[in-house]
DNA sequence: CGATACGGATTGTTCAACAATCCAGCAATA
DNA sequence: TATTGCTGGATTGTTGAACAATCCGTATCG
């Protein structure tokens, strides 16, 4: 028999959560604005006790912040986080590419994929587009760590840039990245890992200062 | 006037956390342990809902599972959880020792202050204490990424790991590895990090398999 | 102009209720 | 005997209503 129950219900409570994430993370619900328990209460139509329930979860996500009596709102990270989410990148990404498992022909091929995607997307000015292709791509990249535990962490660190970018007026700037990832790739494929290190390291840290810059004007 | 908002009071929500955190990291509550809703806010004088609410803190931070309509226990950690945390531990370590903050003089007193006293528990045979100053050496190895959301990370990582610790009978054998702390640390003083980040990786390896021999016995 | 008091909106927390689910033990059955 | 099926009790999932505490914008008053 297979060890693993069978799919139960999700909990309401969950389901608020993955709601609200989506909203958060394709922009209908920009940084900063507040979620009030109540409305959210009436729209979902469900008990405001869940809607509490789920907030407790984006919570742990950081992709919320409660102020205690104030209220719950979308997070708006800033420059300090920038550089602290960018830290934690750089060093996932650069850990899983230079003592990860070398990625095989799946891995490489779905890579591949992502950045052919990332440039389809490019040519129809489809700026969300591009930026979760080279989402995706770098998502690849953690998965070579082969710890559930750092890519789980890893996804929310994506997630809580999202905001960030949400931030950003001009979206075409994820477009500039394609073909840094294409070299971190072209690396990789040819086993060279050191060059693949530095390549990518070299590049997060410019896109780091890139979204600084455009975050203060 | 002081831009921080002035001390607000704990959620209670928050305390309820607080407070299970507490008893499972001191084994008050083993692993394994069913949280019950009712009895819970009982003794704890709350309601139901503020003790529910506790627990979608702590499922966040992995140290309890939520097994849908069944309930929420004190989280069991099997061989997968073992190689998955210290796989983890070894990338936030490494990276911190490697191209982390170069460790102040402050830090330094900190680490040999941990290895002191663990050789003075040791010598007491309170392997608790051991264990508890084994951890806050390695939690000031974590600070030298100099992120914020690492180092948080990282302690929850730890709070796991304290639950797979739990299940191991012989409690003396965290003193094992107060010699091979004092060796990373001399590394790190002499400045050598190369040799501190293979001292520490190896070290760790060795740890992991330990304790997934002694956790299969 | 600045301090203050007021009122509406929202959160924090509680309580009571009931359906859904789960589980252990027991009975019926083959 | 081993399997199946049932039933009752325990626990969770979710709701709705209530009320105190807190916050904040605005009008008031000195």
């Amino acid at each position: 028999m297979s060890g693993q129950r069978l799919e139960r219900p999700v909990p309401t409570a969950s389901r608020v959560a993955a709601l609200l994430r989506a909203q958060i993370s394709d922009g209908a619900l920009p940084p900063g604005s507040q979620l009030v328990e109540e409305s959210l209460a009436e729209t979902l139509g469900v008990s405001r006790n869940t809607v509490r329930e789920g907030f407790a979860l984006l919570v742990g996500e950081r992709i919320v912040d409660r102020f205690p009596s104030r209220g719950v709102f979308v997070a708006t990270p800033g420059a300090a986080d920038v550089k602290d989410l960018y830290q934690a990148r750089m060093m996932v990404e650069a850990t899983a590419v230079r003592w990860g498992l070398a990625p095989d022909e799946e891995t490489l091929r779905l890579m591949h994929t992502c950045v052919e995607e990332a440039r389809g997307f490019r040519d129809q000015q489809d700026w969300d587009g591009v930026a979760l292709a080279n989402q995706n791509f770098h998502r690849a990249i953690a998965s070579l760590t082969r710890s559930e535990r750092t890519t789980a962490w890893f996804a929310s660190l994506l997630a809580q840039l999202r905001l960030v970018f949400a931030r950003i007026a001009d979206r075409s700037f994820h477009a500039t990245y394609i073909d840094d990832n294409a070299r971190v790739l072209a690396a990789l494929e040819s086993g060279d890992r050191e060059a693949a290190t530095r390549c990518l390291v070299d590049y997060l840290e410019r896109a780091r200062d890139d979204v600084l810059v455009r975050l203060t004007i």
